[in-house]
RNA sequence: GGGUCUGUAACUCAGCCUGGAUAGAGUGCCAGCCUUCUAAGCUGGAAGUCGCGGGUUCAAAUCCCGUCAGGCCCA
């Protein structure tokens, strides 16, 4: 039962006025669970709200789904009937189980993420944007949506020849000792330090990167050896992570395309040729000029995007929504790519969206890969890894293997909290002392929660008859009252492409799930009490492990 | 120069879209709680000119205008 809905019936009988966008959640549970506050009628009734919501008070007929009306000051307040409601939630989450909070959307959702460069290693920000992804899918997935998802490979272009240009230099033809992406990244450090001692490398990579456009055997030859060892690599971080990808595009294989579309746009008169051959469009004030194909007829990004995006909604038959994870230094990109679908009237203009979030820095500025400043999603993963053992270590006895299986999921845990618990457009500080914790708000703090109420339901069963009417305790009802909201949650965070909605959520339920367990002990209730205390501890494990599992990770039964 | 995002406790962040009842978490700090369902936990405390200045409103952290500072992008 939706008791929002319910409550708007119920007024609906004596206010006449649109009210229902009034309705709100009071700041504190003593003052209910619903309130109207009355402001909104003083004008039109000429009486002061306080006034009105006493009057109010007196000809509002309750139902059962409520208890009380209390009018405090110009707020009317509603006290849903617990009973009625703790019997509702927890009834409903117990027969759902792994449903409980699903939706039937229907849609096909197509989301492009991590997008890696074959001239070095992943890095902290590709692990947002890893993990970001992740949780988008998930939530979709979990609404009933089908979401494939596509990773494209950046696998060309002038960045990708200094890593050559180095390796070729000075590279004496070495075979890689280390993982192939660090190898290769190792070069595009190394010609970045050699550049600043001979500027003239730059005249160099730009004179491979004409010969790799011209088919050169012996650069194709190396480019293709290099980015297999790349590529080998990053695969090998992505299942680290637990990363599948559906289907990779690569960007060598379609740097070109898009050229017909930009000329087809010319002959209808939406782009011009400028005075020096190049070919753009004015956008609108905020997006100003746009040069679409340069003037020696080379594309640029913005050229094979438009291709890319036309030839996915071309093989997705049906796709309803493209998402593309993209970290926020290419909101503008992303604007005028869109803008020019529409302008050109592709099919899928209007249903792409740019999935922004924001950049990792280090206390003392950006990661910079060319300077090798960056947090290395290897070394990351296995330091938090190897904390996360050492803290079993403190704690239990386990065999090798359980134990890199629980230390692998905890780091797991911790860092996706870690990077999505904040707003998804906002940039995050990743300081290394104190980021890496799995103490407070973190994805350890929320596998604990998880893995305390199982330990109590291995203690004890649940028995099918359950007496609701037992459960009287304020926190009781506070728990249940958050439990009844995860739908929504879910809902809105994959609505608002925001998976730090679920996360927050999920960190305050196990706050309230452990003030829970300090105030109420279940296994040493009365045997009734009991039984309907296990109800709770179950319900709560059961929407736990429906979050978590949004996020791909691994509920853990102990830790 | 233009666009865009951000500015809330010592630190990291919610709350802003959709204005309302004493501005919330976590970390850190101080004081408590393990012979009791896992202390990666719980309770209490100290800590805030919501960047600054105007405006709208019965009511502004929230909406509008201006301004300062920072990030990112474009030229």
């Amino acid at each position: 039962m939706d008791f929002r809905e319910e409550l708007i019936k119920i007024l609906k009988k004596v206010i006449k006025e649109e009210f229902s966008g009034f309705i709100e959640i009071p700041p504190d549970k003593n003052l209910g669970d619903f309130a109207l506050p009355c402001f909104f009628l003083a004008k039109k009734l000429k009486k002061s709200p306080h006034q009105i919501a006493q009057e109010l008070k007196d000809k509002i007929k309750l139902n059962e789904a409520f208890e009380k009306i209390e009018s405090v000051g110009p707020y009317l307040n509603f006290f849903v009937n617990k009973k009625y409601f703790v019997k509702e939630v927890l009834s409903e989450i117990l027969k759902k189980k792994d449903k409980y909070g699903a939706q039937k959307q229907r849609k096909k959702v197509m989301v492009e993420s991590p997008g890696p460069n074959t001239n070095k290693p992943l890095h902290l920000g590709h692990v947002r944007n890893i993990l970001l992804a992740k949780g988008y899918c998930g939530t979709m997935r979990f609404l009933g949506n089908k979401v494939t998802q596509v990773d494209i490979i950046n696998d060309r272009g002038i960045h990708i020849m200094k890593s050559i240009l180095a390796y070729k230099k000075f590279g004496k033809n070495e075979k890689p000792k280390i993982k192939g992406d660090h190898f290769v990244g190792k070069y595009y450090i190394l010609y970045n330090k050699k550049l600043k001692e001979n500027p003239s490398l730059e005249k160099e990579a730009k004179e491979l990167l004409r010969k790799w456009e011209q088919d050169d055997k012996e650069t194709i030859k190396i480019w293709k050896l290099m980015n297999s060892w790349a590529l080998k690599g990053i695969r090998e971080t992505y299942k680290k992570f637990n990363l599948k990808i559906d289907k990779t595009y690569y960007e060598s294989e379609t740097y070109q395309a898009g050229k017909q579309m930009v000329f087809d746009g010319c002959k209808k008169g939406l782009f011009k040729e400028d005075s020096d051959g190049s070919i753009y469009i004015n956008l609108d004030k905020d997006l100003g000029k746009k040069v679409l194909l340069r003037n020696d007829g080379t594309s640029l990004y913005i050229t094979q995007d438009l291709y890319v995006a036309r030839k996915r909604f071309q093989e997705y038959k049906g796709l309803d929504l493209c998402v593309y994870v993209v970290a926020s230094e290419q909101d503008y990109h992303f604007k005028v790519l869109f803008k020019l679908l529409e302008l050109l009237k592709v099919k899928g203009a209007g249903k792409c969206y740019h999935l922004s979030y924001g950049l990792v820095n280090l206390p003392e500025g950006k990661l910079k890969s060319r300077e090798g400043t960056t947090v290395d999603a290897d070394n990351l993963l296995d330091e938090m890894i190897n904390l996360a053992k050492r803290e079993l270590d403190k704690r239990v006895k386990l065999d090798k293997v359980e134990k890199e299986k629980r230390a692998k999921e905890i780091a797991i845990s911790a860092l996706t909290f870690f990077l999505l618990k904040q707003d998804t457009f906002k940039d995050i500080l990743f300081d290394p002392n104190e980021s890496i914790s799995f103490e407070g708000d973190t994805g350890p703090y929320v596998q604990y929660t998880y893995a305390r109420a199982s330990s109590i339901l291995k203690k004890a069963k649940l028995n099918k008859k359950i007496n609701y009417n037992l459960l009287e305790e304020p926190i009781e009802y506070g728990l249940i009252k958050k439990l009844s909201l995860f739908g929504e949650i879910v809902l809105n965070s994959g609505n608002n492409y925001n998976p730090s909605f679920l996360v927050r959520y999920l960190i305050e339920l196990s706050h309230t799930f452990n003030e829970f367990y300090h105030l109420c002990n279940v296994l040493k209730s009365e045997k009734d009490l009991m039984v309907a205390r296990l109800a709770i501890v179950s319900a709560t494990k059961q929407v736990l492990s429906n979050g978590l599992k949004i996020l791909d990770l691994k509920p853990l039964e102990e830790m």
